[in-house]
DNA sequence: TCGACGGTTCGAGCGTGATCGAACCAACGC
DNA sequence: GCGTTGGTTCGATCACGCTCGAACCGTCGA
């Protein structure tokens, strides 16, 4: 009769746990069960149940990439309307998130890996290279590489976790690099000082010529 | 910490019975409390904690007017959020409520008199040529003037409502002419076929010369 | 094959809040 | 003054759904 239960969607917002979910998901990333549990501050048994019924509601589009589950906002439309709720419930307190999500998007660590743009392109030009296969697994000439690049593969071979692995880039609906690689990739270029973290965010910058030697690396 | 509570608002729209109601409002009219307990199909004792409760919110506004208790919602913002939730959670029905509601706005019956933009002005009209004073009381002038355009104004005063009352259109957030006069203008003008209803809506329309003849009636 | 870990499903407990009957209050007409 | 009508407040009922413990399932690494 009114057409459409608007009520219903509204009342999946109206829950404090979901509303701290659905809140920590507004950048656009997209995390785990398990992180959305702890910022919502329950067990994950019950994300586990809300998380469903947003995903059945049509808030969230949830992906499972291996053990992990991951959980993303379905679309542009459901963020507006979360900001717009923001600014009406809250007294015009737009914390400046505006700048923040920005560099945000452009350029990010993904839990210990490089997320963003730049690591779309660092994959697809690894790639394109014949470093990597479609899977991220390095060929002769790709391990070669990397090694002189100061990769030390048989350490991150010995690790107990995956030397390598795909991660859905959610801002650029591409693969970049993860797992231990990925790691080492990120921590390789910090120690050659390109790039530097944000203090207290996911935020990475290019710092000095970080940027030209990126570049340079992957001509 | 998440900044404002967004739950606590989308909790509010998350009610049935809440949402018929906020749905009613959402062409922006103002409606009796009693009217907005028929269109969630609920008692008025339920309506009225209802209402309290969303204006405690900040999602309506409420005034008083004689006995009556009228709702409006409280913001255009407030019709955005709840027009996208809509849009949301119906697969794109656009209902083509766009021009109607134009239209709406424009010139509509409020109950048995007119209102809107135009009743507005006419009510301003009639006070400015002295007809009517501030409570839309009409003068020893204002007697003649209506009398002399067809109104029985003895037969109004028999009636057993008031006979006059200002109304406030809550479009233009000004007083227009309500009460028995109102309906007798609004009776009058159709009579002399200056304007027409709209079937099955609030919509006034002027026809053939009624524009016309009203500006130089209120010149 | 095993253990570890992330996530889901099941079951029961339990509080919040929607609801209505009844009483109460205010405004209006007579 | 009285009766009528529109609204609100109070109280009690009752169910929906949020929550977590426990068990279960799938994936991963060894």
């Amino acid at each position: 009769m009114t057409g459409p239960n608007i009520a219903h969607l509204a009342r999946l917002i109206g829950d404090p746990a979901r509303a701290l979910m659905l809140a920590a998901l507004m950048d656009g990333r997209a995390l785990t069960a398990g992180e959305l549990a702890e910022v919502a501050g329950i067990t994950r048994q019950t994300a586990s149940t809300h998380l469903a019924q947003l995903r059945d509601g049509g808030l969230l589009e949830g992906a499972s990439q291996g053990k992990h589950r991951y959980f993303r906002l379905a679309s542009a439309e459901v963020a507006d309307i979360l900001e717009r709720l923001m600014a009406l419930s809250g007294p015009v307190k737009h914390i400046r998130t505006g700048p923040r999500n920005a560099d945000m998007r452009a350029m990010r660590v993904c839990y210990d890996h490089l997320a963003g743009p730049m690591a779309v392109r660092m994959a697809e030009r690894m790639q394109a290279k014949g470093w990597l296969d479609s899977f991220m697994v390095p060929s002769v000439e790709g391990n070669a590489a990397l090694s002189k690049f100061g990769i030390d593969l048989p350490a991150l071979h010995a690790l107990r976790r995956p030397f390598v692995r795909p991660c859905l880039d959610w801002s650029e609906r591409r693969d970049h690099i993860a797992g231990a690689l990925g790691a080492a990739l990120l921590e390789r270029m910090i120690t050659l000082g390109w790039m530097r973290r944000e203090p207290d965010s996911r935020i990475m910058r290019f710092a000095g010529v970080g940027e030209a030697e990126f570049e340079r690396w992957l001509r």
